[in-house]
DNA sequence: TAAGATTTGTTCGTATGTATA
DNA sequence: ATATACATACGAACAAATCTT
């Protein structure tokens, strides 16, 4: 994936990377039911500290756009359950 | 738990909730050689900063009453230990 | 059955920057 | 200038669930 995102100073980090998240969620980059990148990746890829990374899953999961499995990964919701929190 | 605390404008946050969780060691809220509450859950319970739990918990650890383990959680000592500082 | 790798969850330690009294 | 107190952000260690070998 070419470089979709750059970190403003001005904001916080997981703020943005929420943003970038979102985005490649709702334009399909990340496709609805298969399965976004491991902490680890998103870790490595962005920079960041891992649990900077569980922060913005963690918020992405109260809006219902995405679902965890203990030990199986994350995965993208349908947009019709988007909005519907999934407990965790 | 019913709210066993109130802040004191006058005094500063971190002397108020040493009292309280040094009056909760010992009256056996937090039983003897269990764990305390995270960082998380009391910088939630209390709504005050990580940095500020951890000063009153370096206090207690100085004091011997608790005992941190990195990655598991902090524990009461029993009272037999109580002012044997427990390096960590 | 057992062992290892992967992945998410949870916990503590530390540091930086900012604001206030 | 010092102490208090907040948010942000890094790292590390331990735990549990899943899957593979």
């Amino acid at each position: 994936m070419s470089q979709d995102w750059e970190w403003d100073q001005d904001r916080t980090i997981w703020e943005q990377m929420y943003e970038v998240l979102r985005s490649r969620i709702e334009q399909g980059i990340y496709p609805s039911r298969s399965a976004v990148p491991s902490l680890d990746r998103l870790q490595q890829e962005f920079g960041v500290a891992r649990v900077t990374v569980q922060k913005v899953m963690r918020i992405l999961k109260d809006e219902g756009m995405i679902k965890t499995i203990v030990g199986k990964g994350t995965f993208v919701r349908p947009p019709e359950e988007w909005g519907q929190s999934s407990d965790r």
